[in-house]
DNA sequence: CGGACAGTTCGGCGCATGCCGAACTCTGGC
DNA sequence: GCCAGAGTTCGGCATGCGCCGAACTGTCCG
């Protein structure tokens, strides 16, 4: 039991330094980034994310790929995702934005973003209630897929969409922590958000999570699910 | 971005330090402790004790209720205790037991305990599965209580135990972390284990999260779910 | 009123750890 | 082969913070 607190202590101190934190975080995108882009982003020297890095692959909060002389780091799994979204969450938000610069970047991302694999922000909540107004999706105690739905999803991923992801849940709402409404996880939900990108309905803004919807965009949501949305 | 991520780290490190893990993961019995008791517990000074709890309570992990000269903690609400269960199960069980004493506590442990506020370990689960067969719960999507269960329940816990709980989910299946199945949490899992506890069915362990169901217990479930566990 | 006990405040000690600069290693490209 | 650039290792500095003992405040009880 004293045992158990000893390795709480040690787990959750490897967030509890900001420079960690802020590499964790960024890669929330579900992205690789190379260890230096980290350090820059975290705003410290090589040799201390080094430092850093280890640790956080030691502990098995992230995972490396080497190739060349790069070394790629992005998030160990969806559980890691899941509880650094909970732990921002309950972090609380006394960010009050101070530059216009900053209240513009986090306007964008209330807008649109990924949130590690799958789209979050206001059109992430708009799509997921589409999907549920227009029966692709119900949640009655749960959420599930429509026989419609299948054939929506079918046509627009490819079968493999609703395959039994390896041991991953397919379904799952993961409450946004700008609009405090669902919006769609879990395996369909990164299978969506890959289309989405892949047809360049939506594209990534440098060095951000935040994501823009296009024009293409605009017209397939239109389209594919009656949604009005402004490109941006 | 970067003022997400100093607040994320001030907030892990809440949990980053021995003492006050230990003394979070033992409020996890859903019960109030003094602040001596917690001292003792995390093995530290009162003075000590005091600065922890102060930053605990003013983050609002854990919630305070002063009756005279003795002042309760208890945590601030089940999202804390969600977090803390998920944070505890990825720090993983790098622990061996190392006395006889102990392994027979962590057997304890393993057997039946309370998970914040509602029945775990392999009582938990067994009591889980004699629900779903019993056609009193199903899980097609998402757990629903079916009619038959409406009616055992409010036999067992009176009417209130299915009202809408305050804004609190009624039910959700909480992964167990030692059987690594699900069993009941929620509102209900907690009326649920508040009626084991007063009707006498389990009692608690002294000191520890650990229940033993006694024999009315055994009794109980034998008659209630055609359950058969043996008294301990 | 006085003793017992829970909790708090204060000052100071000592360790842990985050940080950097400088030097080193490895890979890829010309 | 040599240079550029990514990453690593090392030594050392500085700060933060967890801890305690001693003294103080407040509550309950006889």
């Amino acid at each position: 039991m004293i045992l158990a607190a000893e390795s709480v202590a040690t787990f959750a101190g490897l967030l509890a330094d900001r420079s960690r934190a802020a590499m964790c975080l960024a890669l929330l995108d579900g992205q690789a980034w190379t260890a230096s882009e980290l350090a820059r982003h975290a705003g410290i020297g090589r040799p201390t994310a080094t430092e850093h890095l280890n640790l956080l692959v030691a502990a098995g909060l992230l995972a490396e790929v080497r190739q060349g002389r790069c070394r790629y780091l992005r998030l160990a799994g969806p559980q890691v995702a899941r509880l650094l979204e909970e732990l921002a969450e309950m972090a609380g938000q006394p960010e009050r934005p101070r530059s216009l610069r900053a209240v513009r970047a986090s306007a964008d991302l209330a807008a649109a973003r990924t949130c590690y694999d799958h789209l979050a922000g206001a059109l992430g909540v708009a799509l997921f209630d589409a999907l549920m107004s227009a029966g692709l999706l119900t949640n009655g105690d749960g959420l599930a897929v429509t026989d419609a739905g299948r054939a929506w999803f079918t046509e627009l991923a490819g079968p493999d969409a609703l395959a039994p992801a390896s041991g991953r849940q397919l379904l799952r709402s993961c409450l946004d922590w700008t609009e405090r409404r669902p919006h769609l996880s879990g395996a369909l939900g990164a299978a969506l958000c890959q289309q989405f990108l892949r047809r360049g309905w939506v594209i990534r803004c440098q060095g951000s999570r935040a994501v823009r919807l296009t024009g293409s965009g605009a017209a397939a949501v239109d389209r594919l699910l009656g949604l009005e949305l402004a490109a941006s």
